[in-house]
DNA sequence: TCCTTACTGCGTATTAGGTACGCTAAATAG
DNA sequence: CTATTTAGCGTACCTAATACGCAGTAAGGA
């Protein structure tokens, strides 16, 4: 069969496995396996939530049968990665290329913050699944007005995509580390006052002098201007690059 | 004692703790098993492949020794990414700031190409060890002549370690799934051909029938050239930035 | 000197999780 | 009706983190 030559996993997340003919009806979907990993992950704002034991208690059924529909866990999670996210709404047709941008990364990072577990699944390849696809092939969109050559688009857009993602996972992490204790990031700048040694941390001693860390720390909102500030610098780098024809 | 109000691990990695006076010496250092810990992630190429046990067996110790010098896994993981890392090379004085931050970040990339398991430990607060300490002083420095206030600085530093550990990230995920299935990568291009719809990914398919992902790719050269050019566009951003006066 | 005390190493056991294997039963093709 | 294919699942094995408590050791004080 033509589909053979498809990776598992990609073949899974196209849905282009052909009905099979004989044997029990299913009682599991692959669909419901996916949608109860998410559900898991989502009330548990974790990933290490899921573990096939406890998906398979949720749907009422045994660890193992889960199977039947799935390689292993890391091909669950691939499945996960691109059912959470939504396809991308279509950006406005007469934006130029930097509100597009700007607004497709906000796009991402609203999508993502729903799920914040996505970005901890580990990326084993190029984006393979429908959705993801879309939200590339949108930001690529973006870009067609730009006269940039393809790879010049590309490059772009995996910068973006950089970007956004370790923006994410950065912030995920200290909202986690702060969710488990608060008190090391209020105590940091005193921390910073008692170790830094002003002559061997210049730098970091002047920050320490001139308050810096003194004031608490607000994540939601100072994580919302942190993002754009420095998504306007990469917009601001992307600009010069148009500008000088790729 | 004054540094009780320490976090302990914050303790630890600078070396605070007064030596403890009675009790048997000690058969194992701190040191011995950060370093044992760091060994095993470098020669296995993976930070999975660092468990207690396989820490106590490289020492001759038994599993539960180690936890007399640590709280848990993980923390010896923070321990880890701080004694990973050496302390960076001093900037040359007269660089300007661009010079001066692209240096710094390709040599935040290549200290961790050299460990390249030290992106996958979870950032669990503001850099707190003393050798991450030093690095982050190290980019505010390179920003002393530009004339930033000192939020601006950290906002750029900041920018730029995401840029780069995003980088990182990706790029050692990209490459422990090339490693793990070639063969995804190779058929890629073939895998879109067949299931991309132009109508519903135009611009994907714009790429596809450009050929762009029908060329092999070569991963070490190319993401390098892909660090770079990422790395320009956002430090033009900056000079904007820094032109406009913050 | 000897006892107290704090501390190290470690054996044991518990808990959690991923997954190989093989059996049973169901549905369908012939 | 029989052969084949497939779903669910019980069992078992392996890896890993870590709580708990005992035993032995070295310094401080009597």
């Amino acid at each position: 069969m033509e589909n053979n030559e498809l990776p598992a996993d990609v073949a899974l997340m196209w849905r282009l496995r052909e009905a099979p003919r004989r044997g029990p009806k299913p009682s599991l979907t692959l669909d419901d396996i996916v949608q109860a990993a998410i559900a898991i992950a989502d009330e548990e704002g974790d990933l290490a939530a899921v573990s096939m034991a406890r998906v398979a208690e949720r749907l009422g059924n045994s660890t193992m049968a889960l199977y039947r529909h799935v390689k292993s866990k890391d091909e669950l999670l691939v499945l996960m990665s691109d059912a959470a996210v939504q396809r991308p709404q279509p950006l406005p047709a007469d934006a130029d290329w930097r509100t597009g941008l700007t607004l497709w990364a906000r796009n991402v990072m609203a999508e993502i913050r729903r799920h914040p577990w996505y970005a901890k699944v580990p990326i084993s390849g190029p984006p393979a699944g429908p959705n993801n696809l879309a939200w590339f092939d949108s930001a690529l969109g973006a870009l067609k007005d730009t006269g940039l050559p393809e790879e010049g688009k590309i490059g772009v857009v995996m910068g973006l995509v950089t970007y956004v993602q370790g923006q994410i996972r950065m912030s995920g992490d200290l909202a986690a580390g702060y969710g488990r204790n608060p008190a090391a990031f209020e105590q940091f700048g005193a921390v910073l006052r008692r170790v830094v040694d002003p002559r061997v941390y210049p730098s970091v001693a002047k920050l320490v002098d001139a308050g810096v860390f003194d004031d608490e720390v607000n994540f939601e909102v100072e994580s919302d201007a942190d993002f754009d500030f420095g998504l306007a610098l990469y917009l601001d780098g992307v600009a010069g690059y148009i500008s000088r024809g790729g």
